[in-house]
DNA sequence: CAACTATTCAATAGAATTATTGAGTACTAG
DNA sequence: CTAGTACTCAATAATTCTATTGAATAGTTG
């Protein structure tokens, strides 16, 4: 094998990989199961496309073994198939939040839709005692991940169980990272019922990468 | 604007950049040029593209703001235009070794022309001062950027400057990173020369990224 | 076993990506 | 000012990607 023959193998190699992940469907269907394994029914409720279009482009992660899945009855679970999946997401996320002003301006403009405090981070409250931190993903994720200190309120049963909520403390709330609105919402309901709330941006497995996992 | 318009141009705009980086060609002028600025017809040499093909690649490219371009006469060099770029790259890159093992398999292919030893990480030569580091590429992307306790003698000259090394140290070469074989090669030289001579890996900026840049 | 559910497969048309070619532009050297 | 260098632009054909549709398969329930 001659140099340029490695190279353009390698290369090629790679750029599958990437045109695996590049495709917005795929990003956000990537985005979802990193909280946890999904049916394809799931993945195409969430992402609104069709359950065949979900299906395809499922398959095309798996062709590249960027995910994993798993039989249920006849329910297909898919997850990631390492963490490093996810890395490469959050990695690209960023160099996208980096070099283009779209993304940040499009999350601007979004936020105008709530009353907008500015977000916390991880490092942020890492040290602090003093706040109640608030999982609101549904039930199942935060059963498969979530961060040690947190409380699992899913969104839907918010409104139902804010005696549950301490009134003294700051709510942080998060839910799945930086293009999930739940915790936003929740902060809203939140703060019509007079509590002291804000949310974090990023997701649990964005602390835990930081964290050096 | 709603959930999903909001949902659907996020991820549209990151998998935009995703797109420009999801091109073999690309992804070896990426490499390339994060060894510091590169003329068009330097990129179209390295990669044996056309050169009106690698402009067009450029083109898409900056398209994105992943590269950067200055004048100089009538020639136009481009680099990275941040680390993210290479950042993203680099995860991308370990996501395909770690998810596929065709690359790995291509590399240990390629590796059985040369007489091989393994290899040494950044970390493996951290503490050590019995070790005589050796960067072998040009001395232009020397001068850009390189490990600050390496000597430069670029690949083409190794054979002429074969007095100027200890022999009495182990000898370890580096150049752009894992697809380049310029160590390889030098290693080779430093054996038939009766040196004890081994590789890294890893580039400059792999070094850099992995102590916290 | 029949009806049903969840998913995958296959075919297809429209859109996007790619390398090639040749022409066009901007700058430099003589 | 002319010739030459370095790069970009525009047009194109071949390939690849994508969402949609409807049929096919695998597993479950009664």
């Amino acid at each position: 094998m001659d140099k340029r023959a490695f190279k353009n193998r390698i290369y090629s190699e790679i750029s599958s990989v990437a045109k695996a992940i590049s495709n917005p469907n795929r990003l956000e269907i990537i985005d979802f199961i990193a909280n946890g394994a999904k049916s394809v029914e799931d993945i195409a409720l969430q992402t609104e496309i069709s359950i065949a279009n979900a299906s395809q482009h499922l398959q095309t992660l798996k062709k590249e073994r960027l995910v994993q899945t798993t039989k249920k009855g006849n329910q297909v679970f898919y997850a990631l198939s390492s963490i490093e999946v996810y890395r490469a997401w959050k990695s690209l996320r960023e160099l996208t939040l980096s070099s283009s002003s779209q993304v940040s301006d499009i999350m601007v403009d979004m936020q105008e839709n709530f009353d907008y405090d500015s977000s916390y981070h991880w490092n942020d409250i890492k040290e602090r005692k003093d706040i109640y931190l608030l999982d609101v993903r549904p039930e199942d994720e935060f059963a498969q991940n979530h961060i040690s200190r947190a409380t699992s309120i899913p969104l839907k049963e918010l409104n139902d169980r804010l005696t549950e909520i301490p009134k003294n403390k700051l709510i942080i709330t998060y839910c799945r990272g930086m293009f999930c609105l739940m915790a936003d919402e929740a902060v809203k309901i939140l703060h019509s019922n007079g509590f002291n709330a804000r949310k974090i941006e990023e997701s649990a497995l964005d602390s835990q990468i930081d964290s050096g996992l």
